[in-house]
DNA sequence: GACTAAGCGAGACGGTACGTCGCGTCTTAAA
DNA sequence: TTTAAGACGCGACGTACCGTCTCGCTTAGTC
């Protein structure tokens, strides 16, 4: 701070810092207390900030705490690979999803803030444009080399492909109370294959 | 000397006519403004009862919502009966939740309630318990008559076979936005009897 | 009659004996929280009585507590009697209330009810009738006897010479928070001795 | 930092306009309802202030209706002028009390206030200091003068000769219900008079 | 090198709803 | 008839956060 030249701390560089203060005194909270226990007042007090610079960049608390979870939950979701095999690609996609959800910090977030995503109509929206969407997309490459492979159906729908590999996982995680366990994805897995499978 | 049909106005009459009065105006506003316009004051302004009396008989407002939309929500989900079809009675397991979960009330409650499902404790419990449960032991008798029909292989797990017929349903209606039309439980009903088949 | 030989329980009997476990459990509420502890629930809880009950016999909480105290206080202050000497009988007019005053329960009821008793026409009326007057009528006897005695002008006012023995005394134990302590009485009454001397 | 004198609604102004309009709104309930018609909700709706900002300052209802008429009781009691007579002086330490009292506000808001004075600890310390002890400094130069003079004591004790003066005035106020007539103050100023005479 | 304006901390405010307390009324059922 | 039991409408309490709104300070980039 005093370091005269060493920090040239520029507009961007202190709009930056102020945000990484709110989004790791987010995650601390969430953390602590989950989606209930975040407040916009808690987050200013201890992340130093005023809460006027909070709502300069997020609307509500919904926002910033997927924001707070954003990269992680994006950055471990990434497009399988082509391995050759059907059924590993199908696991490398839901597995990831699995394990994050297994995290108590993203399954609390989740389970808090699903019932904000499901009603608030912009929520929702960038929820499916920047989440879903991505996800189908990564999917329907998946899919499109098990058709070529033949392990497939040709007419396989790659929205209800999604649905019957995460719907269950999500079901757990909100209403069942079951554990997302380590067979979870591979006994989602075979059955999506049998559901879809050609012939 | 009961006065034949004047009004007795026992205990147990006084205390069911407010509840009623209180679950009536919960529904209203519920079909207005959901789960997030639902507010105990409210409620009690609107059915000219006292916020004690409301909080005499429900925690809170989950509860109170979940109370209020409680008999259509279970009335509505039967056992199937044996109609020497499987197909046939895994439809009648399914397609009832689709179409309850497609009228609005109904839709908005479960919408708003989520996240207090998947995060209180005691309101967890309690849906499990007189929800989940029941569910499962009807659809348990619908896959064993499956089983013995030589229809679905015999070590078919019911909680893996209900996580996929609900969790896409449940997944469209929170996350995808997806329309709950009357296509989804035939193809979900599909999609399972092909996972679970015999052989 | 059918009662053999346990308690023959007349209407007067149940009366009296709820009556007295109210006033009890008035008096023990009264010790442990003052007036602002003092609540018909509470004393309808401990008593073992309804609501009702109390409600039959005493318009509200004050005119409880003062009739949980009022044996007490009635039964202290007793009329001087002739002992020839005025100084000792204004001394047996001003030391009793003192002494009760300096009790914590009478203390504390005294002034948790002084606003009331300032404020409600039924209160103040009844507590003037029941207390004040016959106080003023002690009092007349003593300087009436001081006055043929010589030790008092012939025209003291009554009124005003029980102003300036009582007023002190709760205006310490009102506002001032000075003691009530064994040389208050003494100084009190030679100051009024002297303010009110023949010549 | 100086503002000259305009009219820059600076933080401190909007403190100050909001606390005038909530004291000006408590002293119309108070006038109109005395302490018992006084409550913070009823406040905060006529000033148009919010709840939360009258319990940003005052700690209850009590504290308010102190501050509500501090000015008036404060300004209205000044240390009487060295005239040379201490009858004179006397009479105007004690008549301006009397005459604030007979005023329908105060004598209603000490009324209603005076348990409460009486039995908070916090209320009760900050009424000596800020209100008796200016007081008796304001007698003792009075008395001081008195006994330079010859016309009293030289061990008159100040505060025995306060509670004398005021002691009838607020038992009258309180619990006799007699006037606080014209009459009053000299009939106490000559009792004191004569109980700390010189000789 | 001085000036402008962006961004921020601070924090007061009006407001909504919360969940609680105790009031005093009322009705029933038992003694 | 009196009581206990207890549900009820009601008013107010004091609290928690909300989201908005200045206000000055600090500083970066422009003239």
């Amino acid at each position: 701070m005093p370091a005269s030249d060493s920090l040239p701390t520029t507009r961007a560089d202190r709009r930056a810092r102020s945000e990484q203060a709110i989004l790791e005194a987010t995650r601390a909270i969430l953390a602590e207390g989950g989606v209930p226990g975040l407040t916009i007042e808690g987050v200013a007090a201890r992340s130093g900030v005023a809460k006027t610079t909070i709502y300069r960049r997020w609307r509500d608390k919904d926002e910033l705490a997927l924001a707070a979870v954003w990269n992680d939950l994006a950055s471990g979701l990434q497009a399988p690979r082509d391995v050759g095999d059907t059924r590993a690609e199908l696991l490398a996609f839901i597995e990831p999803l699995v394990t994050i959800l297994r995290s108590t910090l993203m399954s609390s977030v989740i389970r808090g803030l699903t019932s904000e995503i499901a009603q608030d109509r912009d929520l929702s929206h960038a929820y499916r444009e920047q989440f879903i969407e991505p996800r189908l997309a990564q999917l329907a490459l998946v899919i499109r080399r098990g058709v070529e492979r033949g392990d497939l159906r040709p007419d396989t729908n790659v929205r209800l492909a999604h649905e019957f590999l995460v719907g269950p996982v999500f079901y757990r995680l909100l209403f069942s109370g079951q554990p997302l366990d380590e067979g979870l994805a591979p006994r989602v897995t075979d059955a999506v294959l049998r559901a879809f499978a050609a012939q």
